[in-house]
DNA sequence: GTCTATATTGAGATAGAC
DNA sequence: GTCTATCTCAATATAGAC
């Protein structure tokens, strides 16, 4: 046990209770998986990181699947919250689409480390599996969304559904490899951008833009000719 | 060793010659790691993929790290190349995105199991840390061509240049979740569905709508006041 | 709720023969 | 280029005291 000083419980602790429980546990010991990754995170490294021995760990979980457990029950339910909401299955597909999105940026920001934790799965274990098949169910109930939208007449059809779902998943999904509350962009701030990108695009119009004094020839590399 | 039939070296053997080579052992590797995980992935499972004993894959490379730092160095190689491209530094910059955004969704096709390791790294060893230290020289050289497409004015600039990288970048790389080759959608079509979501949006103007007959109460729920 | 000590398994890697 | 046998260490988990 070389790693940190030996005693103090860090951060996170419940208030004025001695030791950890359950729930604090939980807490470190994703934020230790998030950084290290769930498989590369030995229990000897968490106890570490929770200034407690290995053996106090399995007072509180039974075994280290079972952190994982915990922390994507936490994650899925609270996604699948996201579509339990009234706005999910009220008005156009289209609102009802940015509505999903919009909630599912709040969830993955409000639950950042499980959200994180459920996004990066390979699958090697049942726990894995069984999240991984709620998270399809979730995802693909957002696509037939897209469809919708498409049948209706408000969003583009020319992309497939399932790309178009793909990439918007995509997206959004990324927000846990580099988002952080409490920086630069609130939440609310952050699914607006991204709505604002995936549904009106990043580019002016050219009637739009601001005259510019060119800097290079105009044109002389294609940009899409390859 | 209950895995496999333990005599096939399965795929991908250099034609003609007898066992494995450095280059044909990487390629079985890297996909077993991407599979169940870079860390997940014991030299045992790996030797059972490959069809040999642990001991023949240390006739090959000299570590487990040394796979890891070989299919690295080819995915950077590949990005980078990118920006080596004339199309990358000639025109305005907004043209250059979109160039250097189809190249790397190219590249990433092309070399989809080694940009794929890439993108899951933790940075715990050193081979991994340089490896992420590469790959965020790359991103930030893109970063650098939004910032310009803003101040050109061809680009939006109310989103702020980094997330706006940061988003990009996500819905591109979420490209090694789920695209396939050989599947129904190429490269190239890829790309430009990518490029079109992200630069003009999915959302059709209400002009280019076609009429509907609305199946649910126009605007009952509300899709963005929460 | 936590500790020390330990059982047990599996990991990465090496030796040396064929 | 591959094998069997083995070294060494670190992993998960348990036993039982405080």
């Amino acid at each position: 046990m070389p790693q940190q000083s030996p005693a103090r419980p860090a951060a996170a602790k419940r208030r004025g209770r001695p030791g950890y429980d359950q729930q604090s546990v939980l807490e470190i010991a994703v934020e230790v998986f998030n950084e290290r990754g769930f498989e590369a995170t030995s229990m000897g490294a968490l106890a570490d990181s929770l200034g407690i021995s290995k053996s106090a760990i399995y007072h509180h979980v039974a075994s280290k699947g079972d952190l994982l457990r915990l922390a994507l029950d936490r994650a899925l339910d609270g996604l699948e919250g996201v579509l339990a909401d009234p706005g999910a299955s009220e008005g156009p597909a289209v609102d009802r689409l940015e509505h999903v999105l919009r909630r599912t940026v709040e969830v993955m920001v409000q639950e950042l480390p499980y959200v994180t934790l459920l996004l990066r799965l390979r699958g090697n274990t049942e726990v894995e599996r069984d999240a991984m098949t709620r998270r399809r169910t979730f995802t693909a109930r957002v696509t037939k969304l897209v469809r919708m939208a498409g049948a209706e007449g408000s969003m583009r059809s020319d992309i497939d559904p399932g790309t178009t779902s793909r990439l918007l998943f995509g997206t959004i999904n990324s927000i846990v490899d580099w988002y952080r509350p409490g920086g630069a962009i609130t939440a609310q701030k952050l699914a607006d951008d991204l709505i604002s990108m995936s549904f009106d695009g990043l580019r002016l119009p050219a009637a739009a833009r601001v005259p510019r004094i060119p800097r290079v020839p105009e044109r002389v590399g294609t940009s899409s000719g390859h």
